[in-house]
DNA sequence: GTACTTATTAATTGAGCGTTCAGTAAGTAA
DNA sequence: TTACTTACTGAACGCTCAATTAATAAGTAC
């Protein structure tokens, strides 16, 4: 092959990227080796140097900007039109939406690394613990509201969390990334609406 | 160092497995690496091939090992015993009993190898599936009978787990793995009395 | 004491991998 | 056309690390 290529690709950057994002995902940062992103992108090992001086580097970019795509489906649990709904309404909705955050490969990929890499890389923690928290503090605000007016059963924010997440999270380990038997063909809705139904019922109290 | 020392350790092969378990649970299974591990157990590299033919089965030795450690923790929830309690009081030993269980550091080196690994692993991972699913069964059988009864509201046992296991699941991941600042000083008891109270609340209808 | 087995070491090998570097075709500017 | 920059390639370097091998001290059986 010669350098210089005929069709100059317009975003070998791009390219790099996804393809050391793939393989990434799929390796772990160890197993993953610079010839076999290159090929992935559909060069030689060389030019991952050209674009990047590491390959530590080169994991922290294609990490990065995967991250960017999360933040709308974070954001919109934090609109300010669903800070009008009842406790209800208002969590379930937000159980949905997470749900379909982490039904999108992408998330599930991030979740994979983050969960191989993390414990022995805090930076990498950092990226994301920031820019999750940022999203999520809105979504607190709300409930601490409607806790104080006794809508909602009062507890420490950081259990709640725990309490929505823990659910969908489980399901994804155990699913997607462990592949269990048992949990192979459980649809998204099969969790979520019993979740819903059940959280609800002991999250926010009777109707007075 | 000489050959054969002079006060010959009775479990060389023991140690060289608990040395290998901190390793690939600190170090995961790509980064350490055989001096390692030999330096931790007090051997040479080459003591370890003495002992297992290679590194994936010094490995597989380790973790299989540390597995059965596990088998009383989850044993105990499914005792003759437990099964004579009411749904509330059976529940809320359940998931103390699980949170006990997460509590033991060496459950979490556990998780942390298999979140690690066992994506890329499955065989790995049918190993602690085969064990947790034996135990769980039973469990399983005593739910079945109260959901028919009325006592627990019904719903698929995969969903329940989820429900029970997916909170103390995501604590241990956020606070012990990833080491979330918000998660640090979080204590076990300050999560599982408030889920018990309101997955109970959720899961165990009204009395009538 | 001799023969054999067990348990271990020191030294080495060989493969794989991150990284570097000199070279070079294609594009751009004067 | 010349000078320069951009965007790569092919080849090689140096290192790490799993695995092998030959040797050998200590224990055991006879």
């Amino acid at each position: 092959m010669s350098p210089r290529p005929k069709n100059p690709p317009p975003d070998r950057r791009g390219e790099i990227l996804e393809a050391a994002f793939r393989v990434f995902a799929e390796k772990g940062y160890r197993a993953a080796t610079m010839a076999e992103i290159a090929r992935a992108a559909g060069v030689t090992p060389a030019a991952l140097y050209y674009y990047f001086p590491s390959k530590a580097d080169l994991f922290r970019a294609a990490v990065t900007e995967r991250r960017s795509q999360l933040q709308p489906a974070l954001a919109a649990l934090a609109s300010p039109d669903a800070r009008e709904l009842p406790p209800r309404e208002f969590l379930g909705a937000l159980l949905r939406a997470m749900a379909d955050f982490l039904a999108d490969e992408r998330t599930r990929a991030v979740i994979r690394i983050l969960l191989a890499e993390g414990p022995r890389d805090p930076s990498l923690v950092a990226i994301f613990q920031e820019e999750v928290y940022g999203n999520i503090g809105a979504v607190l605000g709300y409930l601490e509201q409607h806790m104080a007016q006794g809508n909602v059963r009062p507890m420490d924010p950081r259990v709640f969390l725990l309490f929505f997440q823990g659910p969908l999270l489980a399901m994804v380990i155990f699913r997607d990334l462990l592949r269990l038997g048992p949990y192979r063909d459980l649809p998204n809705p099969a969790l979520v609406e019993p979740l819903a139904e059940t959280i609800l019922a002991g999250l926010v109290p009777e109707k007075r």
